[in-house]
DNA sequence: GCGCTTTACGCTGCGCGTAAGTATC
DNA sequence: GATACTTACGCGCAGCGTAAAGCGC
């Protein structure tokens, strides 16, 4: 014979109840099976919960002392179970997500707040650090997910694309590429440029556009964050290369984009996670928010300007 | 489907073996059986709480979450199991015994000595009370069983004869009976009386024999305490009628006694529990030690004096 | 290819419900 | 005699074990 779950529930109900019959009805077994347990599990303990006769059930000095002991216990289960299943229905959880500076400024935000009014048990937290640094910190589980452009040689994690993207210059409306409906890698040539440092994926795409147009630009200014590149362009300082979403983020600058041909360089902003780690419901539902949010980004793609600031209209 | 031990259980095993395998030789169950059983778990969270590959299996976040939970829910359950079984198995538990002073003094503090040996675990309150009021705790539930004399008409109790004995004349081996085997009731006219109080189940029977007897014999001593009795009887100041067990108390004091007739006045001393309420292990236990004692002390019924103080034999 | 987990499948036995029995008030 | 617990009995299904099939190393 073998203690279980039901036996517990049978004897607590019983008494709870102080009866037989009452308690079979809550537990919507037949009276019988109720009998049956509790003789089953006193059998199993050996000793008798109840003293009854048909008329009257009460607990014996045993049955009281098993009554305060399970009655917790068992309170105690249905409270982890209760909490486990939080994870499951994203009442409750935690994220963090890994990402580099420039998208955990432009998609991140809105789509953590959009998560978090759907989800607000789950807590968000948000490295940004560089992306050389992202796979790392999924891999070894410091982050559950990541956010980027990676490396196709980059082991141990699985892939989900966010979006596509190509590198395009960003100018002063005053800057006279602003009537031209694409610019050519070559035509950076002798322009001062406000590069990303070298940490910085764009930075390496940069480079290797700067390259294959035979130039050799040398960068007239070197920032880490995306909001000062964009306040030197907007000054007219130079120009920058950058991926088409950070419009996003240059929303509140009067800057216009241009894309950046011969040749084009994509970009796959990815959402990664550690493969054979399986990915938390809150997370596959994070993803999923990402995602829309990315999509809602992608239609910016060509887009060449700042229409808020400059309500002027190009040539697609 | 409903949540079982066995889920806990299992999921537990393979959580602490890090596999399947030997988590199932442990369990003593075939290993599939196991994979059903964490399916069906995860099934009922709706949470997965491993990461298995059929190389790896290690926790997930919420299956972590959960191992620290039911593992310690779980063992308390063992605890609460392992508490009860310690009052089947008289490891533990509690005795109230009520009783009057005599028996208090004679047949119980032997038998607790040698139950107490067997179950040194088992807790034993001895109530020394009048026997008026012994049945009312037992009834009540004040006491666990009683010891004593009890009117028939009684209820709610349950009754097991301990021993049967006769009423008998304790005097001084210098007192003129002590040639006498027996000692008529009406011999004790104009006998100075050592009684017990009113509240004495003693003292009622004592009143019964004189009344009987047609004698009014006044006493000359009230007391309340069996010891101050015998003392008044050794010095011989007066003749007391006590049960035959009280030569067991009387040990000490040199006096003799003599067997009661013309009538014969029985008293049957009974254990008593209450009717209804089931009797713990231990209180079960403890009333077969004491049965036996009061058999080794049924042998004394007859013996007329005290042998290990006035080493002289009188035919029984 | 080996060792692990999973899936498939048949069977045993547990536990339920229905029905009859028993005891208490 | 009414009511509530217990015993008896048959059945369905949960859960086990055996066997076969994925799936990583």
């Amino acid at each position: 014979m073998k203690l279980a779950l039901r036996h517990i529930e049978a004897f607590l109900a019983v008494a709870e109840h102080g009866n037989f019959s009452t308690a079979s009805r809550h537990l919507h077994v037949a009276q019988p099976a109720l009998s049956q347990a509790v003789k089953d599990l006193e059998a199993e303990l050996g000793v008798r919960l109840f003293d009854r006769t048909t008329r009257r059930v009460e607990l014996t000095a045993a049955g009281l002392e098993f009554q305060g002991s399970t009655s917790k216990i068992l309170e105690d289960l249905e409270h982890a179970v209760e909490n486990v299943r939080d994870l499951a229905t994203r009442r409750r959880g935690r994220i963090r997500v890994a990402a580099p500076p420039l998208l955990s400024s432009v998609i991140l935000p809105q789509a953590i707040a959009a998560f978090h009014r759907d989800y607000p048990g789950v807590a968000i937290e948000l490295i940004d650090i560089g992306t050389e640094e992202i796979v790392a910190s999924v891999v070894t589980g410091k982050a559950d997910c990541g956010l980027g452009t990676f490396s196709p040689s980059e082991e141990g994690i699985e892939r989900t694309l966010l979006m596509r993207d190509n590198l395009m210059m960003f100018c002063s409306p005053e800057h006279p590429a602003h009537d031209l409906t694409t610019v050519a890698w070559s035509e950076l040539r002798d322009q001062p440029l406000i590069a990303l440092t070298r940490t910085s994926g764009i930075r390496l795409l940069m480079d290797i556009g700067i390259e294959s147009a035979g130039i050799s630009a040398k960068p007239a200014f070197e920032v880490s964050l995306i909001t000062t590149a964009l306040a030197l362009v907007e000054a007219d300082l130079g120009v920058s290369v950058l991926p088409s979403y950070a419009l996003a983020a240059a929303r509140h600058y009067a800057v216009i984009a241009r894309p950046l041909v011969d040749p084009v360089i994509s970009r796959d902003v990815v959402l990664i996670h550690a493969s054979g780690r399986s990915i938390s419901p809150a997370v596959a539902t994070f993803s999923g928010v990402l995602r829309s949010y990315a999509q809602k980004l992608t239609p910016a793609q060509g887009v060449a300007e700042n229409s808020s600031r400059k309500p002027r209209t190009t040539s697609s």
